[in-house]
Order: structure tokens, then C-alpha cells, then sequence
DNA sequence: CTGAAAGCGCTTACAG
DNA sequence: CTGAAAGCGCTTACAG
């Protein structure tokens, strides 16, 4: 007599198959045929099955059913992300999501935070489930751990960074060649004094891109000042402190690349502070969200995310299809948007 | 002799307990029991059966175990998200994320894209891989069709939106009033001609935040004006649009509300190629990303939008150990975050 | 076309 | 303390 919801629907025990046979007055194996629409049963007895599925709500199994199939298959895969809420993940992911969704694939998704226990926590969380493959943005420097794993026949595809130890595929962005690009322009407006600005040198991408900064001033004949560099910087406040520092020092710089977009976003708070931001140019990697609000424009180097998530889903669906080719490393191409703030020209403009 | 990584270490089938039982010279139940960490097995077996897992690189099937397991808990969760790429669900995501990490849980995630078919679908898949639990930003406005599942034993916690048709545990952002105490904030501030610009009148919090507008407008004795009202607004150029239509009309307003981040950043874009941004004031629902850029900042009703993940997520697992109270409807507060766009001064100041 | 038996990799319930 | 048998919900392999 109460009225409160979870007394009146008591919990019930979910109906099974075997359950649905005997209500339908038929073998459980045929069951399993209707539920698999499998060819090849009287359009009668079909009938019958589906209505006492019905009547008892019966809901399929899937995780069961795939322990005794042949394929073994789980039609679930595991993202491992650097963190599900930054928008580059977030892009990873839904573009991850989209390949899986069109295949009937569930998709686990979890944050490694730069940290390598928890790469292989949330790798082996998932491996225990039996997913059928991995899509892995590591943090560590050693993915010997996945050897066996990759030997026990589970596909996986590294984005954005490269397994270290570990023969796997991967896609990657133009990291090296982007950064130079970027900087060669800044040297085609006039510059010759660039500042650069980095994150944690841990992270391989960060040190390829530092690489292509430090390859373009070579070719230009520009020498290496480590007076206006500065790497591992993490968070936008750290930069906006470093670029006020190096713009308030004797030899200040008429440039500055930034190596991710929360870089950029200090770099232009602290230009906006001293007035700087039409006179010092700015080049940086990424986008920055809503830069269509900023004044001038941010010059950015801009990565084509969703083609990496796409590109990795679809490498790791071959190899879950059986196929079984070399080790494939795939590399993106990284477009230079020119919105203003990396022509302004320095003086050395011809 | 191939170097081909695939040739050199061909599949293997993955040990199984009872092959480590083989080789450790024991029973599958002690393999169990070694594994589980179960008390009262001989050091001496307990070594010998680690050994013999570590040689063969077992790996426990935990979707194996809870098969069998009393408990049938799979230790995992479903989320339905509304796009796993949009900031607001990603945030969410990492909220929900972090405490199913605390308790070992792993994550499916979803988006449901607006969708009701696509929400339908998402759960059914998460339920035939029976996770433990589901979160849902629904998108639909008939949830009936999971009163089977839970009334079958599955909790779920609806966020951000409320279940329609099904009686189920919610956390809610306070929309009615926050964007009342919005709308007060400008009438306070001397405007008596404010603007609203809404999102899709299909989404429940759209209109909840539609109707503290109202509200306020009302007990302010200020007469509803539908000319300048716009609602199923989705991107931001719409929003641009329409406030550049609104703002060249004879009677432009004072003051604009803007019903989410999207809009907002519109409405600014609208504002800046007009030069009204010190003159029209501005208060929108949801925080901009890089709103420490934008001049004059904009004056938002700040979510809490991790506090929705952490307070469902928390509901849900109570619900998952077994609490069985009455269905719980919680409410998180908004703050209104002065930042300039808000407090621009109306004709009616006093 | 239909179904009884065996088994997927584990845990449970029970016996020794 | 250890293990043989049964069973979780399904599919496979085979017989009729």
C-alpha cells in the first residue's frame, strides 16, 4: 500500500533465455536462433518466442553470449585519454565515438593524466574486460607492459604520441614540421629575435616541436638564445608570468612561439596587458576556443583532431577484423591559419 | 625469419585459469582463491600458483567472474552524455569519471547528440553489456522505456535534465532561478528593455530558464515583449544574427540575456562589430572558455557543473550498494560572477 | 526444422 | 586447507 516507487516495483530477477523458452514452450536453442535471427525457424514458432520475450521483458546478454562465441568478440573498445575533459580529448574521443558507433561498438573511455600508473591501471581495468582493442594517448615513456597483451592477439593504435618499447601502430600530428612552419613564417614577416615557449619536455610532442623551433632558426642562421626560451610550462598563468618577464627583459623579443594553445592564451594575456599584442607577433600551436573574439586574431598552427581520432579508430577496427599487416605509423598534416597576430611584421622585413 | 613484428610473435590463445591450475600442479578453486586473494591457502601453493600465472602472463577475465558472481556486478557504468566533445558534458564526464575511478568502476560513454533514438539505443547497448548503473542527460521526453530496467534492478540518475514519465533519482541546475536572479541583476542595474535569446524550447532547461525571465519581467512590472525575444537559437551565428537584427531595430533594448555560452558568444560577436560592448549590457547563463580574453568580461550564471557529475555519480552508487530510499530530486545552486558586461549601466538607473 | 549436451572462464556450494 | 561438481547465460557442435 505505500506509495513509494521502489516498494510497489520490487526488484525482479531479469528473465534468461531459458526462461523465455519455457514460457514459449520451446528449447532454448531456439530461443537463441529467434534472438539472432537466425534463418531457419517455422515463422510460428518465431512468433511464439517473440511474444513470451516480450511478455517477460526479456533482455539479452550480450557479455554472456560473447564469453562463447567464436570471435570472442566483446564489441567494446578502451580509450585511453591524457583527460576526457580537455577539448583535445574530447575531440579524440567523439571522433573515436563516431567510427565505433556506426559498428555497434561501445566505447570506454577513461583520463591518464600524465600519469603512468594510471595509464596502466585504467589499461589493464580494461583489458580485464576484455575489450577488443585499445586507442592509447600515452603518458608514460615504456608501453613494454602491452607487449603481452598485444601478443594475447588485442589490438592497439597510439594517437598524438608514439608507444615507447612496444611495436604498435600509431597516428601522429606533423609536430616537428608544424613548429617549424610556424616559425619559418614568423621569419618570413621580419624576425629574427623569437621567444619560445613550451610544455613539460617529458612530453614527446612538446619536444618535437621544440625541435622544428630550434631546426628553422638554424636554416635561417639564427643563433640559439636560451634567454627567450622556456619550456615546461603547464598552466596559462605560468606563461603569462614568463612572456612578462622576457618582454620587461633589456633584449626583449619582436616574436614569440607558443608550443600549445594554454601557452597562447597567456602569451596574449600578457601582450594585452602591456599593450603589446599589434606589435609583437604571435604564432602558437593549437586553437585557442572562441578565438574568434580576440583582437588580433590568433596565427595557429591547427592540428586536425578529429582526422586523428577517425584515422585511429579505423586502423584499430582493421586489426580487429583480422588484418594483419606491418606496424603502420600514419602522420597528419598541421594547417597555419593566418588571423593576424603572427603578421605583424618584424624588423628585418624585406 | 620474418622482421615482421606480426610474423615473429604470432596470437596466442590467453591462459585460462584452469591452465594455470595444469601447470601450477593445483585445482582451478585454488587458482580462484589465489587470485581473489582469498585467506587460508598454503604460502607454499599460493607461490607456486603465481609462478605458474606469471610464466603463462595470465590475465583474470573479470567479465568471466561476474557471470558466476553473486553480486552480478559488472563494475561498470553507462553515461549518456549530450555530446561527449561539447565542454559542459566533458566536464560532467570527468566529474562522473573520477568518482568511479575511486571505486574501480570503468566508464561507457556516450552521446546522444539530441537524439531520442540515439538515447534509446545508447542504453540498450550499455544495458546488454549489464553495467551496474546508468547516468542520462536525456534528450528524449518519454524515459518510460527504461521503467523495465529499473524496475529489473539497473539504477540510473538522470543530470542536468529531468526524467519524463519515469519516476528516477535527478540532479538539476537551478535554471528557473538563476537566470531570474540574471534578469534581475539588469533590471537592477537600470534596464527595463532587456533581450532574450534562448535555445531549442524542446530542451527542459531552456525553458525553465525562458521562465525566470518571465518572472522576473513580471514582478518588475515590465511588460513581455515578444519582438525582442528569439528562442531555438542553436549556434552562435544565430544568436549573431538575430542580436544584429534586434540592435538596428527602432527600439533596440538596453540589456541582453543570453540563455547559454553559445549564444553569448553571438551576442558578443554581434557587439563588438556594432562597438556596443560598453554600451549594451550582457548577462549570460554558462561561462565562455578563454572568458579572461574577452573586454568587457562577460557577466555569466556559472553552473556547477562538476558538482552535477560528483552528486550523481554519488547518488548512483548508493543507489548500486543498495540504498533503497525514496527517489531524490536534487538542486544545485548557479553564481551570478560579476565580470563588467552585467553591470553596464541602463537608462533607468537609479 | 528443432533440441539435448557440452563448454566459454569463472564462482558457488559443498564435501572431504 | 583443497578440490570435484554444478552453474552463471549464452553459443557451438552435433544428432535427429
Amino acid at each position: 500500500m505505500s506509495v513509494n516507487g521502489n516498494v510497489e516495483f520490487p526488484t525482479r530477477t531479469r528473465p534468461t533465455m531459458r526462461e523465455v523458452a519455457a514460457l514459449s514452450g520451446t528449447s532454448l536453442k531456439t530461443v537463441s536462433r529467434v534472438m539472432n535471427n537466425e534463418a531457419g525457424v517455422t515463422p510460428a514458432l518465431v512468433a511464439k518466442v517473440k511474444q513470451a520475450a516480450l511478455t517477460l521483458n526479456y533482455q539479452p546478454n550480450f557479455t554472456a553470449s560473447s564469453l562463447r562465441r567464436n570471435d570472442g568478440k566483446t564489441n567494446t573498445i578502451g580509450v585511453l585519454l591524457e583527460d576526457i575533459a580537455n577539448p583535445f580529448s574530447a575531440a579524440l574521443h567523439r571522433a573515436i565515438e563516431e567510427v565505433a558507433r556506426a559498428r555497434g561498438v561501445a566505447v570506454f573511455a577513461g583520463s591518464v593524466d600524465e600519469d603512468e600508473s594510471r595509464e596502466q591501471e585504467l589499461a589493464a581495468a580494461f583489458i580485464s574486460r576484455r575489450v577488443d582493442g585499445l586507442i592509447i594517448v600515452p603518458a608514460g615513456h615504456d608501453q613494454s607492459y602491452l607487449k603481452i597483451e598485444k601478443q594475447s592477439g588485442t589490438p592497439m593504435v597510439f594517437v598524438d604520441r608514439p608507444p615507447a618499447l612496444l611495436d604498435a601502430d600509431s597516428v601522429l600530428t606533423a609536430n616537428f614540421e608544424g613548429a617549424k612552419a610556424g616559425v619559418e613564417h614568423l621569419i618570413n614577416h621580419g624576425h629574427r629575435r623569437i621567444a619560445y615557449l613550451g610544455d613539460l619536455e617529458t612530453i614527446t610532442t612538446a619536444v618535437d616541436r621544440f625541435s622544428g623551433y630550434k631546426d628553422a632558426l638554424d636554416r635561417a642562421g639564427i643563433a640559439f638564445d636560451e634567454s627567450i626560451v622556456q619550456m615546461n610550462l603547464r598552466a596559462s598563468v605560468d606563461a603569462e608570468h614568463v612572456t612578462s618577464k622576457i618582454l620587461a627583459s633589456p633584449n626583449p623579443p619582436t616574436a614569440i612561439f607558443a608550443s600549445q594553445n594554454l601557452i597562447s592564451v597567456g602569451v596574449m594575456q600578457a601582450l594585452h596587458r602591456f599593450g603589446l599584442q599589434y606589435s609583437v607577433a604571435l604564432v602558437g600551436f593549437d586553437d585557442v576556443p572562441m578565438v574568434e573574439l580576440i583582437e588580433p586574431g590568433l596565427t595557429a598552427l591547427v592540428q586536425n583532431i578529429s582526422g586523428l581520432g577517425k584515422a585511429a579508430a579505423e586502423m584499430l577496427f582493421a586489426r580487429i577484423d583480422g588484418t594483419n599487416a606491418a606496424t603502420e605509423h600514419r602522420v597528419l598534416d598541421v594547417v597555419l591559419r593566418e588571423r593576424g597576430s603572427g603578421e605583424i611584421p618584424g624588423p628585418h622585413e624585406k
